[in-house]
DNA sequence: ATCGATCGATACCGTGAGGGCATCGCGTGG
DNA sequence: CCACGCGATGCCCTCACGGTATCGATCGAT
């Protein structure tokens, strides 16, 4: 093994004293063994560092090289330490933040405003997916933070993220496509788009629940929101979207509240693995625990 | 002293193969001692490096981050020994070369060209100074390359890199201003302005020897070329300068060539110290004593 | 020229950091 | 449940490295 750290910090002091005395006794020990460690170095480089002139020391040109890339690698070897530890206890990293479609129209955004405001470090790492496959990044440690819809498997942990109510999407053509104030789901005389089962458990089961299983299984199913506007577009029937969809202004849809007494949120969750061994996610979680107000 | 360099190499070791036994076998030793490498490094950066997962071994957060210095740090230390060799013998560094006023406008872009040719990768410090100063300069080392006139101190070795013949500066409104031929010196009837024996002792000499010692030194005495044409200029007197000079236009000054009986050349010489340990120096030296041609 | 001071190099010795061998503890997979 | 694989631990030994004493050379002062 050529080449130690105590060569180098040894060889940075006397340099920078010209004088292996003073150099020895900057870092804490006798002449002699310094002498032996520049020695060493200029053996095992087969380099001169220094001219000796009797009177004292000079650095050699190749010295003056060298210097330059030991106190690079010193000035490394000063910062790794706390790097390291602040990224330790998450103060610096990486958080995975997968998210669906839907999601990311609504909250994203603000979602991560407020993670920037309690990790500010910490670099977020995006990606669409699904929920059914986020619980699987999740689990794998693919990904540190998702956000998805209910129902949540039991080995996460989650907080609520965004609630809102669901409003009906009416094609351009069909009667309740005008007028301005609440409607009631008895007013839907034709078919729904439902949500698949598979795709988008939850919506599904609450969409479900509001119109009734007979009535809601019988036309097309679709998983992502993109996709059932589409199919409300091309008047294949009305649909029950989360509120904050509305601000995505499709062409040939129009969106009606719905009675209070029809009215059903759904909501949106962060999710995480208790597992996850990932810093800047525990310093989040513990942030968020102390504080779950998601504008703090 | 904490953290050295084997545990940096041991841990990025690990890191890399997730397998303590494995990186052991990488660095030619046993696991156990590595275990203790790493554990010692854990201890001392109060951080885990590792999450031990009884089925080998994965990089924390904190670790990766680690990793990252170390593999920055370890580069460093591959290529400094490399560089340090590169700069002893002289293929790296740094020249600082000192010239002449004159000496500027006549060689130093073909001698930089030259320089640049023989020492690619050395980069050239320029420095204006008079000849006295440089070798002064040269021997204190504070320049290593000096292109100057001689006379030139024993102490020094020196490469002839220019000769140049002298020829006659004249005011506008002079009677030898007009005409294109040679002119001998014997028609020049009013005075010289002659060169300090001090500041440019070289061409004092040879231009007092050129015109006779006793008209010489009638006239005003000035170091620098451009102060000599400007007192032309002024009407004072006549000068001999430099041919290269004459690529120098001044408004108010013709030149006028001599006859080849007046003829007399000077020179310019590259100049240092044989002390100079400055291996780009000592490379470019060798280079020299190998092939004088200064075009090859 | 000589002596003394200063500074780096060398000789020798002792200790402890670090590597090897043997073994343990534990988690996983057959 | 057993066997295997892997990291952790205990013990021993060696040698690398630091300390003390001293040498040798160079420079400055007398």
């Amino acid at each position: 093994m050529d080449l130690s750290l105590q060569q180098l910090k040894g060889f940075v002091a006397v340099a920078e004293e010209q004088h292996f005395g003073r150099a020895a006794e900057r870092l804490s020990m006798t002449q002699p063994p310094l002498t032996r460690q520049i020695q060493g170095l200029e053996r095992s480089l087969a380099v001169s560092l220094f001219d000796r002139t009797g009177r004292g020391v000079r650095l050699t040109a190749a010295g003056a090289v060298f210097l330059e890339h030991c106190r690079r690698m010193l000035a490394l070897l000063e910062i790794a330490p706390e790097a390291t530890r602040r990224a330790a206890d998450g103060q610096t990293g990486t958080l995975r933040i997968a998210f669906t479609a839907i999601g990311a129209y609504a909250v994203l955004a603000d979602f991560l405003t407020m993670v920037g405001r309690r990790t500010p470090a910490v670099t977020a790492e995006l990606m669409e997916l699904v929920s059914p496959d986020q619980f699987e990044a999740l689990a794998g440690l693919k990904v540190d933070l998702g956000l998805v819809r209910p129902p949540i498997p039991e080995q996460f942990e989650s907080l609520l993220v965004h609630s809102e109510d669901l409003v009906l999407a009416v094609p351009a053509g069909h009667p309740l496509a005008v007028g301005d104030g609440p409607v009631s789901l008895s007013e839907v005389t034709d078919d729904y788009i439902g949500y698949s089962p598979e795709g988008s458990r939850y919506l599904h089961d609450i969409c479900a629940a509001m119109v009734g299983m007979n009535r809601y299984a019988v036309s097309q199913l679709a998983s992502q929101v993109p996709t059932m506007l589409a199919l409300v577009r091309a008047g294949l029937g009305c649909a029950l979207i989360p509120r904050s969809i509305m601000a995505m202004r499709v062409q040939g849809v129009s969106y009606r509240e719905l009675d209070s007494a029809d009215a059903h949120s759904v909501t949106l969750h962060a999710c995480w693995s208790p597992d996850n061994p990932n810093p800047a996610l525990q310093r989040l979680v513990e942030s968020l625990q102390q504080n779950p107000q998601l504008d703090a």
